[in-house]
DNA sequence: TGGCTATTGCAACTAAGTTGCAACTAAAAT
DNA sequence: ATTTTAGTTGCAACTTAGTTGCAATAGCCA
């Protein structure tokens, strides 16, 4: 499914990401948004703006769903644009570094797509 | 918190990590031994033999914990023995690849700890 | 403006993982 | 060998992330 109507929601969604340029936990976006709209709108807000490659996701350490700004699709397609990941272990923001990941090949193993997270203490932490 | 017994349950897990050599998802070891242990236990043993240096975990891309052998805790810290882990999408059994991960220096950031993992086809299902 | 259909809210649900506590048992002490 | 004590387990209840079905609502286009 992809993002067709510019909903007051999904404008709200929109704005949170054009100010923060963050990886964001979907649970924190609930919290943030708890009175403005149901926390499924989120989950499918966030869903559709994937979808349309407007936000890309991983999972972080501690199983949580992020999400941040930018396209991911097809760089698990086409080999580009794969970033890393890093995650600040003192005050949990995350952002895309910008390096390029380059992927091995195995042996016997096809590989589709690979995330890559660092974790540590960020320049405000440090 | 440290494995100091050599249970009845403790050994089942072993035996367990013995036979499969990939990492396997918590849940599916819950289930392997529903009729044998509670899922507390099983939780609690897991731990128990992370913190032991006995195996390792790490969170895969739906979000699940898996734990495989060996010890990754002092790569960490002495940035040795990272590695990166391969998920079949097809059949879901998950490796530790052989390969050698190294940490690029981000200036203002610290980094403790890395995790990567790929995914694609295994030579089984491709 | 009217109508089609994407989108939303709600409530109930699933699934992973955690916690407190009493009961149990492996292993050390006597 | 028996007692002691501290690590370990089971149970039940709980928390938290994420999902689902469906009726109601609201963009957007003719």
């Amino acid at each position: 499914m992809i993002i067709s109507r510019k909903t007051k929601t999904v404008k709200l969604v929109l704005e949170l990401f054009n100010e923060k340029k963050y990886a964001i936990p979907v649970v924190d976006i609930v919290s943030i948004f708890a009175n403005k709209m149901n926390k499924t709108t989120v989950y499918r807000i966030l869903q559709r703006l994937e979808d349309s490659g407007i936000l890309h996701s991983f999972v972080d350490k501690q199983g949580l769903k992020r999400y941040a700004k930018g396209d991911q699709r097809k760089s698990n397609s086409t080999n580009q644009i794969i970033h890393p990941h890093f995650l600040c272990d003192d005050c949990g923001i995350s952002i895309c570094l910008p390096l390029e990941i380059s992927t091995p090949s195995i042996p016997n193993y096809t590989i589709n797509s690979s995330d890559h997270l660092y974790s540590g203490q960020c320049q405000d932490c440090k």
